[in-house]
This record gives structure tokens, C-alpha cells and sequence, in this order.
DNA sequence: GATGAATGAGGCTTCATTCAT
DNA sequence: GATGAATGAAGCCTCATTCAT
């Protein structure tokens, strides 16, 4: 039983591995430019032993990708645990987000990435079905906030909570994403003055939260913009 | 001289069939995936004439979408021109960037598609700069309009024009995005109510617009939520 | 009349501009390297307008080449006319060999690619005729003077002037083409004391030369090694 | 271990196939017309397996010509130690290259190739260093040979080793490069008369060799022209 | 379980050459 | 006579994936 048991653990130890080579080389070259072999390279194993492991090229892209998503969903657990009120511990989930896209750049490019590219080859049902659950209890941390915040009357009763949920979120990344993709050229050009990521992403979400206030809660919320 | 202009129209149509072509292909398989080779079939023309237009196939790639950014232009500019006050032409802006998104809907995604790509071999700087001006022109007609609002009174006066055509642009933008990628899925789950998108975005750039509202404007403006 | 014979020399003149064209190209990149397209450019003329004077990129290599055997063809027989005797015109031969490899280095080149590469589309009988032709006058020179020695008494009579000429300027072109290959190489690899080509070729011609001498003029032949 | 060894062995003896179908495809088509293809399919291996064991056409091109080379290297060895004194062997050696022409034809061609053209993509440095250490070895061999003479007293102690040796090695090799590339045509076109290629070697050798000699040495050496 | 070795399938690009005008 | 435009035919190389050991 203890053998078993090992030979599990290793087992898992290796995948961690091949996870970890991946990751470096999907964040250095994105999907269709990493190859198999520097991945099995980085891994220092052979390439076939990453078809033990992983299905295909592409299962190990959702393997990272579901990586990332544990990293992120984990973050805003924290979040929206932490603070006083729902309008605070939204806030501190736009935080988290904006803290996630920091400190792991690489796997906020790859949710990106994935959003815009059908993977072609089979992905094991396995892999998609974790990484997709994985996706959607992020979702559901926030909208869970955001109903705590219509029982706690901050919030409009008309208030979709999941809609709202995509709004905020998406509202965010939105932003984010025009960064990354053409802010900086942007800012240099100067055809726009001085931007400040942070500072925008905290204004769009105030601003989306203040028209979520009721009236009564409005009135406590200090808009500045 | 009525030869060389026809010549130079055929020419012009020419160049027109073959990105028709590449249209169709590039949508249905992506950059990766599309072959110069099926370009070539669907433009009737042999492999080799193509590269007589077009440099390499990134080039390719890049003249579509600087296509379907001149029509996205065209789109805002008729729509900012369009409404009475700022307000409402913002709102026009907002309609008309989802029905590009409804009957342009694959470029809609290959703009996507590039904002997470590097483009990896030479593109001629000619096509590569003819695209992202195309891109600016955008965002300035909606600035343009924020400007004007500001100036009517309808919008507060600090707020920085650029900015918030960022906000309300991305805003738009991330949602529909999500809903490509996971909303159908979703929906489908039956995690979520029946989502509507178009009453979704409405929302959302109503309530980002609410909050530019100054009190005065405010007090006519109806939030719909 | 005299149009006609206007036009032929405008057709002639305009054959000289692309072979000074092609020269250039053939010279610069090898005629594997080389591409009509760069050579039309540097013509200024249409691709479609080089078919029109040589019937393929090899007959015009040819072209070049037969150029470059005039040239050498020309020096020669200066020199073959230049000096008191066999053997000092021998020598001057030899230097003209080697003048011809400094002034004309791309032509030698040519040269010893042709040798050892078959053209292989066809080239016009015409063209090969008139270049090859041009290659076996340069050896009648040489000929021609051995056989002046011979009956002058100063070579033994015994040797076959053809074949004394294949040995002689074989060696001078053996010589060079080592320098061409190796040479630069070697001397700085120091392996080899300072090498000087032009000693090189007088020393090896002088052996030769030495050999081919009837006794009595071995006596007033001062070998210098 | 034994295990080891064969797998080693069995690598081996795969580059050596691969070398083999190189082989026979530039010598029959030379490097410009040589299609991977080809070589692929006469070693009955997959194209993709080839770049398994070289890296490039023009390495596995460098391949066969150390093949080439090593021949070389041995015959020249193997005729430096045979043989009484220093003229006879510096005889031997010269017969062995003419052998080696005979026998290896397809070889020698390939190094008048290489000569006339540089090779144009990477070509691996190891593969590069080999061919070219090959190459002066053989140059050695003979100026080893000469040094010898000099010692015994039969060539004069003035020459320089390395410089008579380019000039004999390289009289051999214009020689022969002239006698392919238009020797047979012009003895069919009957300008020159039966040409007998050994003998003229020989003859060639011979008028060098007696010019090195010392005046005391040459008394006993027969020139035959 | 791990791997070295092999490969099938295909992609982009390049040019010499030819016509229609 | 000159040319702009078009193309057929290849070629080199890459890589995800599979087996035999």
C-alpha cells in the first residue's frame, strides 16, 4: 500500500514537472511556436515520456492554462473573503485581479490567448471539463459577493448578480487586455497622456459599482474620477 | 491614358479578390491554420501571384484586418454623426459597435486574434502602419464625441476623454468577448438566466455612462437595470 | 540603309548593357545565386526583355563568360608578341596570366566555376561555339610561341608544343586557384611562411620552363628557387 | 554494455548509409540539383530522418567530401611510405593521385566543386573542421616527403617544402581539372593529338621534380619528355 | 515506465520562364 | 520591341506523434 502510494505521488511529481517545463516554454513562445521537443528538453525527459503524461500538445496547454485558473480562483477566494461589506470585498476581487495580471502575467496572456483560439487537435474531455470548472467558480465567487450585497440592501433587488459579474469582470479585463495590446505604443506616442493601469482599472470598476448602488448607498460612495 | 488607369484598376481588383480570398480563409481557419495554398484556390489564382500582392502571409493577414478596421471606422464615424447630444451619439456608438460585431463578426474576432499574436515573420512596415492607424482613427472619433459632451455640460469636466473612450470601449469589448468564448457554453449549462447580449451591453455603457453623467445631466438620464 | 543599321547597333548595344548587367550579378552572387530578376533591375529592363536577347539565365552566364575569354584572349596575344625569344615571351604570357587574375578576378572565377559545373538548360549551340572557340585561341597563343622556341633551338625538339602549353598554364591556373581556395586561409594559419602568389607562379613557370630547355640554353637559364 | 556498443554501432552504420545515397546523388547531380528527396529515398529513410543525423543539405554535402578526403589521405599515406628515396616516393604519391582520380572521380570532382563555391547556409562548425583538417594532412603528407629529399641531398636545400609542394600537387590537379572539363572535346575536335593523361602527369611531375633536384641528383634522373 | 529513433504530412517561399497587350 | 503579370514546379525544412526496445 505504502508503494502504491509512493509510485502515485511520483507520478504526480512528474506531471508537476512537465507542467513546469511547459509553462516556460508556452509563456516564451505561446502555443503555436513551442515546440515538443524544447518542452521535453526543459523537462529533461524524453519527448515521448510527455505523451505519457499529456494526450497532446494541446492537453498540455490546458494543463497550464488550468494551472493558472487554480492560481486565479484561489486569489479571489482571499479577496472576496477579506473586507468589510460587499462593496469592499468587490473592490479588493478587482484588486486581486489586477494583482493576479502582476505577478503572473504570462498566465493572464495565456486566458487571453485561449479565448481567441479554438485548440484544434483532441484535448482530452478530462482536462477541458477540469479547466473549465476551474473558470467557472471564479465566476461564482464574485456573483456571490454581489448577492450578499443585494441582501445587504447596497445593492439594487433588480440587480442580475452573474450579469453583473460579467460586466465588472469583463470590464477589467477589457481594459487590461488594451494595455498589453496596444497601450504602451499608445502612451508613447503620446497621443494620450500619462496612463496609469491601476488608477483606470479602479475608476471603471467604481463607476460600474456606483450605478450598481441603491440610492440609499449611493449616497455613502464617493465617486472620483 | 485610359489604359494605364484601367490597368491600375484591374490591378486595385486584383488586390481586392485575393484579400476576399484570404477573408474567407482566415476566418474560417485562423492564421495558423490557413494555407497560403488554400488562399490561392479560393482566389483562382496560382500560389506564386499572390506573393506578387502580398508579401508573406502574414502580410495577408494584416491587409484583412486592416479591412475590417476601415469598416469599423466607417461605422463609428456615421454613428458619431448621428443623435442628438453627446449622450445619445455615444450610445449610437456603442449600437453600431455591436452590429459590426453582429454582421462583421469574423473580424470582429480576428482583431482579437491579433491583440494576442505577435506577428511573427517581416510584415512591410507600409501594411503594418496603414493598419494601426486605422486602429487610432477609432478611438478618436469616440473621444471626439466624450469631448463634446463635456463641453454641453452633459458629461463631468474632469474627466479625461481618452480614458474613458478606453473604459467604454473595452467594457464593450470584454464582454462580448466572453460571451465568444464561454458564454454560449454557459448558457447552455444553464448556470445562467437566458443572456441576452445586445441587452447586456446596453447596460453595461449605460452604466459606465451614468457614472460620466454630471448631477445635472443626471437627474434626465433613466438607468435601466 | 542606315536605319537598319542603326537598329542593329541599338540591338547590340542594348545585348552589351545586359551582359555588363549580368556581369555584375554573376560576379556579386554565382550563377546559382544570382536571379534574373536582379539582373533586369540592374539592366533597368523587364525580366521578360532579357528573354528576348539570351535565351536563358545560363546562355547569358555564358555571355559573360565568353566576355572574359576575349579579354584574356587579347592580353595574351599582346604579350605572346612582346619580348625578345621564346622564353622571355613564355614569361610574359605567364605574367599577363597572372595580370589577368588581378584585373579580371571575377572573370577568373567564372572560369573555374564553369569548369566544374555543367550548365544544364540548354544553351544556345551558338553561344557554347563562340565561347568555347574563344578558350582554345588563348591556348594557340601559347602554342605558337613554344613552337617558336622550339625552332629558335632554345626548347628541345622533342616536346609537343600542345601539351607543354596545357602543363604550363595549367600550373599558373592550379597555383591560383589554390591561392583562391585555401591560400588566405593557410597563411594565417601560419602553418605556411609568408606566401607571395606572384613568386609562387614565376617559380613554378621557371620550372617548367627549365625542364623544356635544350641543354644549350639550360646554360644561360638562371633557375632562381 | 554490449547493448550500448551495438545501438552505437548501428548509428553509425545509418550515417554511413545516409552518407552512401548522399554519395551517389551529388556525384550524379551535383549540390544545386540534388534534392533531398532523392537522397532520402535511395537510403530508404524518411527526408525528416536525414536531418536526424545531418543538419543541412550542404552538411551532408561536407559529409562526402571528408569521405573524400580521408580516401585521399590514405592513398597519399600509403604511397609517402613506399617506395626508396624521396623521388620515387614523391612519384608514388603523385601516381596515387592520379589513382585516386581514376578510381574516385565522382570525389575529385566534388573537391574542384567545392573550391568554386562557397557553401551558403550553416553548415555545422564540427562537420566544417573535420573536412577541412582532412584537407592539410594531406598537404603534409607530401611536404614530409620532400623535407626528406632535402635531408638526403637530392633536392636542393633552398626550396621551401610547403610552397614546392602546392606546386606540384596543384600542376597534378590543373591538369586534370583541364582534361575534364575540356579535354575530351578538343581531342575529339582533333586540334591536339592523342593525349595520353598519365603520361603527361607523369611527364609534368617529372619537369617539376627535375627542377628541385640538385646538380648532383639530376645526373642520375632521366627526363623524358 | 522511459526513450531513441523514425516519419508522414505539409508549409512557405522562390524563380525561371512565358504570354497577352 | 518591350513589358507587366502570372505561374508551374520544386525545394528545404519542421514537428507532432508513434513504436520497438
Amino acid at each position: 500500500m505504502g508503494i502504491a502510494e509512493r509510485k502515485e505521488r511520483e507520478k504526480e511529481e512528474r506531471r508537476t514537472e512537465i507542467l513546469r517545463a511547459a509553462e516556460k516554454v508556452f509563456f516564451e513562445k505561446g502555443l503555436a511556436q513551442a515546440t515538443m521537443d524544447e518542452i521535453a528538453e526543459r523537462a529533461e525527459l524524453s519527448k515521448a515520456t510527455l505523451y505519457l503524461y499529456y494526450g497532446s500538445k494541446e492537453d498540455l496547454y490546458l494543463g497550464v492554462e488550468c494551472r493558472g485558473k487554480q492560481i486565479l480562483n484561489e486569489m479571489f477566494e482571499k479577496a472576496a473573503s477579506t473586507g468589510q461589506g460587499a462593496v469592499e470585498r468587490l473592490q479588493n476581487i478587482g484588486k486581486a485581479y489586477f494583482e493576479f495580471y502582476r505577478r503572473h502575467r504570462d498566465h493572464f496572456r495565456m486566458f487571453a490567448f485561449s479565448e481567441n483560439n479554438q485548440l484544434h487537435s483532441q484535448v482530452s474531455e478530462e482536462m477541458l471539463g477540469e479547466c473549465s470548472s476551474s473558470g467557472q467558480k471564479v465566476g461564482q465567487v464574485m456573483a456571490g459577493v454581489i448577492k450578499d450585497g443585494i441582501n445587504e440592501g447596497v445593492f439594487r433587488s433588480e440587480l442580475d448578480p452573474f450579469e453583473m459579474t460579467i460586466i465588472l469582470w469583463r470590464t477589467s479585463k477589457g481594459i487590461i487586455d488594451w494595455l498589453e495590446y496596444s497601450g504602451e505604443s499608445c502612451r508613447k506616442a503620446s497621443d494620450f497622456p500619462e496612463l496609469n493601469l491601476q488608477k483606470m482599472l479602479t475608476k471603471a470598476n467604481a463607476m460600474v459599482v456606483y450605478a450598481m448602488l441603491t440610492d440609499e448607498a449611493r449616497k455613502n460612495f464617493k465617486l472620483e474620477l
